[in-house]
DNA sequence: ACCTTCGTTAACCAAATGGTTAAATTAAAT
DNA sequence: ATTTAATTTAACCATTTGGTTAACGAAGGT
């Protein structure tokens, strides 16, 4: 009578909508129980308080991060596959969770603590030393000219997340579409790929 | 015997200290009072509302954003000086104003509508067409190689801004004191200039 | 059939929160 | 000095909000 899955799996599913588009002080335990279509007292039976709710949405959406850098950093491709590929993974996954960074980026920052706690356990945060390993690698092959690694961390991961980020308002500055948005978006993977590429020629 | 300057501006200092940190939803009347050392219900007797309070800092936020990029698009400087201009400038302007970053991107996603209408009025909304325009000339004039002018502009500013939104994240990932980061993000300045111009080489 | 356990609900509660009011105090004008 | 207007304060108010409780119903075991 009432929804279709599990009521944990429904509530997950409502808190992390809720959470992700008002944030933590933002976002009111009934909507969560209204979009769930169950009443308030079963989120309290099911996960304890709403800070308890938020930190598994929170986990979550932090792992997410996490996750997609860590599983190239640690691949063994040549160099520039491996930019590419980042590249071409973040902006996919962004494409398909368009709330992430402004949630991620303001809890962080709300509450630096938790990020850090977050990455110290568990094995799945980003191992930079790998990737730094490598840009100096091909640096001193000749590959790329010389940069400071975390330097050009920075700019890639810039480029990927930071128009998600500001979509809102870049929409507004340069007029386009949801749909110019969106092929915007998907043009970037190979321009961003080759803008780096070629700062970084020799 | 209470504060300094005069009590409406020590409220909109406070308002936008507390307001910067903890966001629209998450800042509370009683922390502004506080912070402005001064009963709450002068708040409310100088300015509305809470809503009324906030639309003034952000506005002025909003305004800082825009006028520092308007100010160099509409300068007459050559192209290569122009974005060495618009990146010292921006991150100088981030040194200064950290929050600002995430304080922005955040109340623009939970409510778009701020920015749009922020930037219609008022003359302080950055002329993009005025740097595409330029953008243009310089490929005609073969000084850089060919990129969409959006797409240029968006690597700009994300590299500018995104570090100041990620700060507790890369400081966290990257292991960096807060001197540390200071002295990363003043090196940013000239390795972000060299990098976008090395890409736009012909 | 009866009991127990789990899931669910409506009603309720205390604290927090934005906002108001009326009185008190200070400053300005006459 | 007296009146008037602007500031400031403490006490109050209504609503919202996270959280609790006790009762109810369904499912399963005996």
């Amino acid at each position: 009578m009432s929804g279709e899955k599990n009521t944990e799996a429904q509530i997950i599913a409502a808190a992390k909508k809720i959470f992700m588009q008002k944030g933590l002080a933002g976002a009111r335990m009934q909507d969560i129980a209204d979009e769930a279509g169950i009443n308030k007292a079963m989120l309290h039976y099911y996960y304890r308080s709403k800070d308890k709710l938020f930190e598994i949405i929170f986990n979550e959406a932090a792992d997410n991060v996490f996750r997609v850098l860590s599983a190239i950093l640690q691949s063994d491709m040549p160099f520039r596959e491996m930019i590419a590929a980042i590249i071409d993974n973040y902006i996919d996954n962004l494409i398909k969770n368009p709330y992430l960074p402004v949630f991620v980026l303001n809890e962080i920052h709300q509450n630096p603590e938790r990020i850090v706690s977050r990455f110290t356990k568990s094995g799945n945060s980003p191992d930079i030393q790998a990737f730094m390993d490598k840009v100096n690698k091909a640096q001193k092959k000749k590959q790329i000219r010389s940069i400071q690694p975390l330097q050009l961390l920075l700019n890639i991961v810039s480029m990927c997340i930071f128009p998600f980020a500001a979509r809102p308002l870049i929409q507004t500055v340069s007029g386009a579409s949801d749909q110019q948005w969106k092929e915007l978006m998907e043009e970037r993977k190979a321009l961003v790929t080759e803008f780096i590429l070629r700062a970084l020629e020799p």
